[in-house]
DNA sequence: GAGATGCTTCGGCTACGATCGAAGTATGAA
DNA sequence: TTCATACTTCGATCGTAGCCGAAGCATCTC
């Protein structure tokens, strides 16, 4: 009767909305510490500390001390893949904790997600780079071309390091807000860093979404053109 | 605060155990009516009934009324997709139902996952399949060649009407008891659909595993061979 | 040392939701 | 019509898990 992995675990987990709201916050890919997660969580620290404990027994979170500070982050980037995907569905089926109208509209037009670069913009830079011809889109999946591996060298990105890591290169990453892929896995997380430490775009302090400088956001927009009919 | 989709609501919809029961069994890829999937559920009718109806407002079943009868199934791909996901997750972490010996033997070694072939033979046939040139394989995407189109064409499997769907034609799925890649998509169901056509296997009655014939078995290690030497 | 800060543990309260018995509705068969 | 089957709805019970106040450790500062 029962066979298989204990789904219900996990689903449990992931189903407290005070955990909930721990993971999304984490989904910011800074690790934060548990009195910023009760925070984010709208709990009293000794719930979160709860909570933080089933969500490492499980192997969602990882803990580093440091001093007096306990930071938590996902554990890995499996969790942040889990994650995307329980997002993306639940913005199929209309899940959302709104209104689905444009609300917030820092967060659709660039945020963060885990690490790489989501929202609107996000979206853009993986359509630009297939259309460049950088990346190719078999499927469902995307591999950097020989082009590609050039022209993301000329702005700073070093592909054979990233190839090293033992996490894909490209992978394809669905957006709950516009509903349509943008560019993950390593490269993707090696993208947003370049543009955080060129100085085009900084992190906001409570919140997901990605704040472009007018200079920068002019250059990013320059980097990764696209077609002037917007599609549909 | 609260931004995006609403992970918690659709994370307690699985996080129930009688309802992961039901989604686990709904992975057989049939339908099936309240009755059967209270027994599987381990519960009685009326909480069964109960918790088909939150699955079916979640936009994760969909039923069909034929007669006295109520056929419930997964609602569509995207929710195989998902629960897919969360199990080659649980089973990374451990999350096993029981003991992750070797137990269930038919179950690791063919098992139906939603509608494709899951196990130490989906993966096999996956294998075989690249390394016959069939599929090529990029980062995390499969994609169908031209020798592979011929070859799947010779055995009776219509490609073009594959891909008039509007299902990705090759999808990569995570194998929780082998932990590789096997294929989904449009393409492995016809795959396993053209197995139990030819009767070379066939499902079994209360579980999720598939039952190869002597022939049948014959047969599909012959169509996939794999290279001498078992990887590690 | 004393005091402050960050976090965990303990204990008790509370509320939500899973559960089932019993009754009610719908469909089919005799 | 009457009975049987398949399922839903109602109502009540009960357990568990989330929650917070208070107290207890641990680490840093002075």
């Amino acid at each position: 009767m029962k066979e298989g992995p204990d789904i219900a675990q996990i689903g449990s987990l992931i189903g407290d909305p005070a955990r909930a709201n721990i993971l999304t916050a984490l989904m910011g890919g800074r690790a934060l510490t548990a009195t910023e997660l009760a925070a984010a969580a709208g709990v009293t620290l000794q719930t979160a500390s709860a909570h933080l404990s089933k969500l490492e027994a499980g192997g969602l979170l990882a803990q580093r001390k440091q001093g007096r500070h306990r930071y938590f982050a996902l554990a890995d980037d499996g969790v942040g893949k889990l994650l995307e995907g329980i997002m993306g569905f639940a913005a199929s089926r209309g899940h959302l904790r709104h209104r689905p109208g444009p609300k917030e509209p820092a967060l659709r037009k660039a945020r963060i997600c885990y690490d790489h670069l989501a929202g609107d913009y996000g979206v853009r830079m993986l359509d630009s780079l297939i259309e460049g011809g950088s990346i190719s889109a078999m499927g469902e999946g995307l591999s950097l071309t020989a082009q590609g591996e050039t022209h993301l060298g000329s702005i700073g990105i070093d592909i054979s390091g990233l190839r090293s890591s033992r996490r894909p290169l490209c992978r394809s990453c669905l957006d709950w807000s516009e509903r349509r892929a943008h560019l993950a896995g390593s490269l993707g997380k090696a993208l947003l860093a370049n543009f955080l430490d060129k100085g085009w775009a900084r992190r906001t302090e409570n919140s997901r979404s990605i704040f472009f400088t007018p200079e920068g956001e002019r250059r990013f927009l320059a980097l990764f053109p696209i077609e002037a009919g917007e599609p549909s």
